[in-house]
DNA sequence: GTCTATAGCAGGATAGAC
DNA sequence: GTCTATCCTGCTATAGAC
């Protein structure tokens, strides 16, 4: 395991700004190869295929990334004895839109999923079993308990929904928040934003967003 | 204007299908006039080019469809004497969720915009401008009378894009809703994400849901 | 492990017959 | 206005040198 993998990681590196940024088939594989400075060769040497280096990015890359902010989240919510819905959305939220990752990360790992989402190829099948379904298991876990106004599981998986309606909104559609407010998307907006996300979220719990703040 | 522009709107027809379902770099020239029962060539005759043709989409089919939907809801709000909040987010939930369009239709109409947010191209400032901005204008117009606790024009901004956010979210989202969850998305689900979203949203404004329904 | 060279194919766009 | 035929470019993937 020396470094001879270095050519290796900066495909993998410049396939995932290209793939966010374009999209799988606007991207071709000179394209990633001069950007990570190798031939065109060396893609499938290391990865058979164009569509299996999309998978690759997936599996290595922004499957671990994704759950990396899972691991933020446990640990701010495991500092607190027993959260209420209102320091868990703010949490997912803080993850969501803060989080560990810088701006460009995050946006580039939004780009990815919203494509996902929207047109599903293979690597959606992974990811949803690797990260999206555990997540949701996890904060129905956690939220069930405080909202007994949910009888049955259904509302709750459908509020969480909206929830992640609004934070996935949120990151993904920068680019038209700009235009269409012209207002510019700075840490102070950012901040703005996650209060927004939290009052709206949790009064669209029934909660009174006040309590953990 | 006999009906020999058929052809035209069979590619016009077959090349949004397309361009919805896989973006544009995923579809080829041939595969819209395969679709269309008509030869390369005439998609070069009528729109010069297959970018001039995606374009068209978005002019000739996308735009109007838009505002046949934004008429559908100002009529709606019409027949109201003042509309409360509730009224005007009920509206635009079912404009949004149910609507004048059949569900292929809106599914297309959602993928085709979800790919121009999460990827502009010329089309989006095109659509921004004509459909957006001015639906934009007319909410915060509608919704501003009645919540004197947003003080400043950009929390209402904000809160208007959440609802959008929440209401884009389950339409473009639907695979991902019906993988996660196990549901059917048959017209009870529907039925249910509307009041959902309505919950939500007008909760989400401080407004007492229960006012409008 | 990385490179060059190239095979083999598919795509966009055009020219010209009908 | 629609078709066929064709040009040319650019792509993926492979074979083989280093």
């Amino acid at each position: 395991m020396k470094d001879n993998n270095d050519t290796k990681n900066r495909i993998l590196e410049e396939a995932e700004i290209l793939f966010a940024e374009k999209g799988f088939n606007a991207v071709s594989i000179r394209e990633v190869t001069a950007a990570a400075r190798c031939n065109t060769g060396a893609v499938n040497y290391h990865f058979q295929s164009k569509k299996k280096l999309y998978m690759e990015v997936f599996r290595s890359r922004w499957i671990p990334r994704e759950l990396k902010m899972y691991e933020h989240l446990k640990e701010t919510l495991a500092k607190v004895e027993s959260p209420s819905p209102a320091t868990v959305i703010k949490a997912v939220a803080e993850a969501y839109l803060e989080g560990p990752l810088s701006e460009e990360e995050l946006r580039r790992h939004r780009q990815l999923i919203i494509r996902e989402i929207n047109n599903p190829t293979e690597a959606f099948e992974m990811v949803a079993d690797q990260t999206l379904r555990p997540l949701f298991a996890y904060l129905q876990g956690r939220l069930h308990p405080y909202l007994p106004g949910h009888l049955d599981d259904e509302s709750l998986t459908l509020d969480i929904m909206s929830i992640f309606g609004v934070l996935l909104y949120f990151t993904y559609s920068r680019p038209m928040i700009s235009r269409v407010t012209g207002r510019k998307y700075d840490p102070e907006f950012k901040a703005r934003l996650v209060n927004q996300v939290v009052r709206f979220s949790l009064e669209g719990l029934g909660v009174d967003g006040k309590e953990g703040k």
